[in-house]
DNA sequence: AGCGGAACCTGTCGGC
DNA sequence: TGCCGACAGGTTCCGC
């Protein structure tokens, strides 16, 4: 579900919404999404803290508790946090809730249950995040940095666009935006990009993403933030679900192709 | 080391 | 109406 514009939409309203409130009770309705052996134990560290830090890498979200333990959670396709003023009814998918000492609650829920929920120790990384390329709206993503990435990738470029390891938050839709924003073609080769096609790639990459996050994300289906609101970036899409529809630059026909078993939407006549 | 594809889950939608 | 396959914003695992 949520890709970098997303998840940073969830971080800020979850600062706003959750940031120093002791937790006073921590319900698990499904166990399994935490990676735990024991969710006793999660609970039992959880209770009577509070998060005192809450931020972003990648799509992973981080809760820095007072003891310095790390609540890690990764959203996966549906997950997503509802903040809640008073206690609310249980939803069929909702899958842990956290209470709070003013009565608010902040339910995690997933449809899907992809998600993955992990508390840590204090200075432990797990090694997925560890091994996070750099984002694309900090510093350490300059020209040289994506461009070192590219120098002998053999992958299709959508495929290194996804590739969290090359650059960090960019999801499925992003990606074809991106790659349509940049004039280039999905299945070009990483290595062989021209410099000039460096250059677009390198402006469109945190371009696009800026303009989703200002626009509150991207809401196709599932998506809400923390207060159950959808994105609007939906309407600002150029070719992501636009199969058959005419390109907005030149009126040819949008083409869907399937990279990794997943859909890439392109014009053909505008990226080469 | 790195690749493609399946697996993980649940729900929706379109075709027959 | 019912069944079946395809597909969904993501990552990880497995076998080559």
């Amino acid at each position: 579900m949520p890709e970098l514009p997303e998840v940073q939409v969830i971080v800020t309203q979850l600062r706003d919404k959750v940031l120093h409130k002791k937790i006073v009770r921590v319900e698990i309705l499904r166990t399994d999404q935490w990676l735990q052996n024991d969710p006793a134990q999660v609970v039992k560290i959880l209770i009577n803290q509070a998060f005192v830090d809450i931020y972003r890498k990648g799509k992973y979200i981080i809760f820095r508790l007072e003891d310095g333990f790390q609540l890690i959670v990764h959203l996966r396709m549906t997950g997503k946090f509802c903040w809640h003023p008073k206690p609310t009814r249980i939803d069929k998918h909702t899958r842990t809730v956290f209470y709070f000492t003013d009565g608010s609650c902040l339910h995690y829920h997933d449809l899907r249950a992809l998600g993955m929920l992990i508390l840590i120790p204090p200075n432990e990384e797990i090694k997925s995040l560890s091994q996070l390329g750099a984002d694309p709206l900090s510093p350490q993503f300059t020209r040289e940095y994506l461009w070192q990435k590219l120098q002998g990738c053999k992958l299709e470029l959508k495929d290194f666009l996804l590739d969290q390891k090359k650059v960090a938050g960019v999801g499925n839709i992003y990606a074809s935006e991106i790659l349509f924003r940049s004039s280039i073609h999905p299945q070009t080769k990483s290595f062989s990009l021209s410099p000039s096609q460096v250059d677009r790639l390198y402006q469109a990459i945190p371009q696009v993403l800026r303009e989703a996050l200002v626009h509150s994300g991207t809401t196709i289906s599932n998506y809400r933030n923390v207060d159950d609101l959808e994105g609007e970036f939906q309407n600002f899409l150029q070719v992501y679900g636009k199969e058959g529809q005419p390109c907005p630059r030149c009126g040819q026909v949008i083409k869907r192709l399937k990279q990794k078993n997943r859909s890439t939407f392109f014009c053909e006549s505008c990226q080469k």
